[in-house]
DNA sequence: AATAAAATTTAGGCAAATCTAAAAATAAAT
DNA sequence: ATTTATTTTTAGATTTGCCTAAATTTTATT
């Protein structure tokens, strides 16, 4: 089957929203692809009759077993695009998303078996997120927010919560990117922020809002 | 100015057909996007709104210098991306086409100035046609097509005449690829098919319309 | 339980890009 | 120079994906 760039974008989009909240909205999904409330009731419908999804007019949708393996192909093909921008052509990890939106919807599959294999079959994208493999299976890895680690607990950060600009360019400025050793030393009770250390750096504030974005393990 | 992907396809096509007749006649162009004539007619009359071509009803088309300048911000994408395809995806030469056909409409110029430098700037794609710059300049190599070639005159093979699969196959099948020495031995006045011979390999045979699909250079 | 508020769907329209069938213009042939 | 054939355009529909405004349904509040 073969999809339009507008429905794989539903696709995609319900899957992520999915991935929080288990059954999506037609507001959320509005909100998410910048639409309004009618034309995803539209394409919902659409989408129903090509058997991608349960959709209870009223009560929401969710993704079936076939609409997840249509969504994790596009995810693999961003994330894999994702991986190439950065590694191989030196853009940085605020710049990668929006062309890779764009690069997802190129359809060869025998395109994304070769750069897979050109990338040496990369597990993880720039900003941490797992790549599913060509089956659709993905590995889950046991990561929590910073804002729930424990003090003076060493981790390592292993993704952010969302890809926005401005919240990337933030860990840019405070030196904090997918790797990155920390340990928190200080909780302030005020506004929940945290006074965190990188190795033999002097003692760096984030915010409650901050801390919640950054997902890290311990070692 | 941004443009739909049709939009880009009817430039690209007319820019193509351009070069070998200049004015390209509605029925010309139907054939090569594999459309309707009264589709075309459509589309000219939306394409001449935006100022990219000349368009006389009932007497044809022709891009204007905005209009290609377009064509070839398109084609260097396209090629660019079938030098990719090849060079390090390890795609065939008559693979790639397709794909790039679809890689060509992804818009960040900041991305292909990157994947420009990342294959080393190159100036020919894989099938021997020239790579604009950025500006849009292009080598115009003097090539001449194989059937034109004197007897007994080494040449190298250039380019060929179009992408089609079959005619890529054919010349796998027969060793020739760009860069391939030879030299014609013998015309079989007949049927105008040539003998030629390649490196210390026995003599083949190359139909007329075959010879025709092939650009050589003489050393 | 009735009413107000919020969320969602329906109805009716619009633009892009396509199509078929019919009309008009140009080119070719007698 | 007419007639015929070919090419091209116009007219009217269709599909996709979106919109606004109005109607409907669900949820929250008194």
């Amino acid at each position: 089957m073969n999809f339009s760039i507008a429905e794989e974008n539903y696709i995609k989009a319900i899957w992520h929203l999915q991935q929080a909240d288990n059954n999506v909205t037609t507001n959320e999904l509005a909100a998410e692809l910048q639409t309004k409330p009618a034309s995803v009731t539209d394409m919902l419908k659409r989408l129903k009759e090509k058997k991608l999804l349960n959709y209870q007019p009223y009560y929401g949708v969710k993704l079936n077993a076939d609409g997840k393996k249509v969504a994790l192909s596009i995810i693999r093909k961003h994330r894999l695009w994702e991986f190439f921008l950065v590694e191989k052509l030196k853009f940085n990890w605020d710049e990668v998303h929006a062309i890779a939106e764009e690069l997802e919807h190129v359809s060869s599959n025998e395109l994304i078996k070769r750069l897979d294999d050109f990338l040496g079959n990369p597990r993880f994208d720039p900003h941490g997120d797992p790549i599913p493999d060509g089956s659709g299976k993905m590995e889950t890895l046991n990561q929590i927010s910073l804002h729930e680690l424990k003090e003076n607990i060493s981790a390592t950060v292993t993704g952010v919560g969302d890809q926005t600009s401005s919240l990337l360019e933030l860990l840019n400025k405070k030196n904090i990117s997918i790797g990155t050793k920390l340990e928190i030393k200080q909780r302030n009770s005020f506004d929940a922020s945290v006074e965190i250390k990188l190795r033999n750096q002097p003692l760096i504030t984030l915010s409650e809002q901050l801390a919640k974005k950054i997902f890290v393990k311990t070692v």
